[in-house]
DNA sequence: CGCACGATGCGCT
DNA sequence: GCGCATCGTGCGA
């Protein structure tokens, strides 16, 4: 199986990020456009990179998105600008993290779903408690769901209203363009209103998903 | 002010 | 496949 990318590098790791302008947009294409984008978190010299291969979108007047009773406390930076970063922690226990998206303060997201590990491949064990292995089983298990993928990155309310544009936490793209025949959309995961929308995208047929596209 | 309920993950069966 | 941990949010009283 082929698990990583084999030449990143640290002289190549210095991603611009994307412009605010990719992600105010209409909310469904960026997040189609999110797959195969970059997730890159620095923290002092560690460095955590991966790729995005599943989202979901979260919309106006979408009764299963946090924003769809209007501005409240904690929803706050979904109706910031486009690019922000919006953390919530979900059943008490994980952290789940979205970017804003839209042209304007509409209160629409994307949520990260699930990535692959690319740098910081021991760093991204430690953040989850697994024991370090190189086993294809416990690759796959590093990041494949939100909130494996915000522990994984060590993501908690901190990141909460941060901008994605930052030198050390930032969404990058890995130069790669995914055809819309490589995406596959279906419902979303975990909720109870608005399930019929297909506003779930998955890369197809990506052994990293957090379950089968 | 009380309480029901999650945009989930894990361990056990 | 299923039950449970765990806690902040926000709605209804």
């Amino acid at each position: 199986m082929k698990l990583l990318a084999p030449n990143w590098q640290p002289s190549n790791l210095s991603f611009s990020p994307l412009p605010q302008r990719f992600f105010s947009n209409d909310t469904v294409s960026v997040a189609q456009k999110l797959l195969g984008k970059g997730l890159f978190v620095q923290s002092g010299q560690d460095v955590l990179l991966s790729e995005i291969v599943e989202v979901e979108a979260y919309l106006q007047d979408d009764p299963a998105s946090h924003s769809f009773r209007g501005l409240t406390a904690r929803n706050r930076p979904m109706f910031g600008p486009a690019g922000t970063c919006y953390v919530y922690l979900s059943y008490g226990i994980n952290f789940c993290m979205n970017v804003v998206t839209a042209p304007r303060g509409q209160g629409e997201a994307v949520l990260l779903r699930a990535a692959i590990p690319l740098v910081g491949i021991k760093l991204f064990f430690k953040n989850r408690g697994i024991p370090f292995d190189n086993q294809p089983k416990s690759m796959k298990n590093l990041l494949s769901g939100p909130g494996k993928l915000t522990q994984g990155f060590g993501i908690d309310l901190n990141f909460n209203g941060r901008s994605y544009d930052r030198n050390d936490f930032k969404l990058v793209d890995l130069g790669k363009t995914l055809r819309s025949t490589e995406i596959t959309c279906s419902p979303r995961i975990g909720i109870s209103k608005g399930t019929e929308l297909p506003l779930r995208f998955c890369v197809k047929d990506s052994l990293w998903l957090s379950r089968r596209g």
